[in-house]
DNA sequence: ATGCTAGTTTGGGTCAGACCTTTGGACCAG
DNA sequence: CTGGTCCAAAGGTCTGACCCAAACTAGCAT
């Protein structure tokens, strides 16, 4: 069993082949992540990439497609169309935990923990960054609450609102993290919801008071404050023994 | 200024006009997502979808590689290749994160915000859900840190126990932020790094009092040191005003 | 029988070229 | 000012061919 076929001490590490796209791909992705190509640049049309690199339009067209799915470009046709550098957002980010979550089958008492986890510590910085500006936006929010409304109304202005203090920690990595979690429990939610004039007004008052916290610059209330109102909009929420995957 | 050039009311939204290999593609995620396809599956060869779609094999294959670009399948070429569905994993997550830091030049300190404002709730929910596997895997990187090595096994090592911890609260989404976070604040500090064996020590023994939380079962206790640890460690890696971007 | 070697088959990767569709602009008619 | 017509640029799709990679298969030589 033990047959050595080789005769030489040379060993090479298992080479890797790419795709000439993802070559291509790579390339253009450096270029643009390097600040290279700024926000906006139109990238040369297909066939003028074609003589320029020697490789078939197919391959170019393969490598704009990836691009264009991670977000770095912007593919539009017609005259005046092509490829145009994009810098990826919070939304590419979004998406791929979407992806996660879905795929997976994350729970969403999962979802929930992330959120306990996360955005008392949005509303901390939120406390200790947010402009004017950003209040503005969480004011509206909740006007949106507490009028009127549609079930889906609500639900949007309650995410709106949540996304509006990630905004308003000015940080893009947190920012990006709950639109995701906001778009996953907002369609969950949508499905299990119930939601009464009481839930509405709850949530309207935890609202105000952690909106309050951030106007005072209380760090502390902020967080703390936004950690009850989870909590308790947790128990509201029924916790699903539904699918009890992991 | 204000010329209103419509004389009629009737409004209407964008249609998109989808491209037929944005379709395929989404046909296929649904069917990979609602879990019909499961893990493993090999989709038809190409040419067998050409024939069942009626599309040409360029659609097809464009299809494809945005399902792969999304991680939701890997391609293999050869003999008994062609495309096997997988469920999208932490990575896919890691990755985007990985293009939005980069792409849109988020400083090193708000990468560390993130990570200050993230670590301690991996900590919490270690203590509360660690098994005696994940205890062993903290120890298991541990012991690299304070034995030999160079500083890319250091930071190497570094990592590993930190997504360790992430690993150990037995919650997906955080586990796929922190390996993002990690791989981000790891080619950081492998060009700026200054650590010597004072850091290495005084790292071990910070890991060590959290490990020992977790191990415990005490939340409090874990979430707080994690928290010291990681402020401790923000103060030692210089500040910089390098590019201080936005 | 054993073991290497040369085909063979299945399937992805690439190429070349044609044609279709979308879009913006220019020009013209009312 | 409005609506039509036409043109050109650029992406989108299709066809069909050929090239490579991988896994199996059949011989042939020892």
């Amino acid at each position: 069993m033990a047959t050595e076929t080789s005769r030489s001490k040379i060993r090479l590490s298992p080479l890797d082949v790419p795709k000439a796209s993802d070559v291509l791909a790579n390339e253009l992705r450096e270029k643009i992540l390097s600040g290279e190509f700024p926000e906006g640049t139109p990238l040369p049309p297909e066939r003028e990439l074609v003589v320029q690199t020697r490789m078939s339009r197919t391959t170019v067209r393969e490598a704009l497609r990836v691009l264009e799915v991670q977000n770095l470009v912007r593919i539009k046709a017609g005259r005046a169309g092509g490829a145009f550098v994009q810098r990826p957002g919070q939304d590419s980010v979004a998406d791929s935990l979407e992806l996660l979550i879905r795929g997976r089958r994350i729970r969403p008492a999962s979802v929930h923990e992330t959120r306990e986890a996360i955005e008392p510590s949005c509303a901390r910085l939120a406390a200790l960054n947010r402009t004017t500006g950003d209040l503005q936006r969480l004011e509206a929010a909740d006007a949106a609450i507490g009028s009127s409304g549609t079930l889906e109304a609500f639900l949007q202005a309650d995410v709106d609102w949540h996304v509006g203090v990630a905004t308003a920690s000015h940080n893009e990595i947190l920012t990006g993290i709950m639109i995701a979690l906001s778009r996953a429990v907002h369609t969950v939610t949508h499905t299990t919801g119930l939601v009464n004039d009481e839930v509405r007004a709850i949530t309207l008052r935890a609202h105000r008071s952690v909106a309050r916290a951030i106007k005072d610059k209380d760090q502390d209330a902020a967080g703390r404050r936004m950690g009850r109102h989870l909590h308790a909009s947790a128990d509201a929420a029924p916790a699903p023994g539904d699918q009890p995957d992991r």
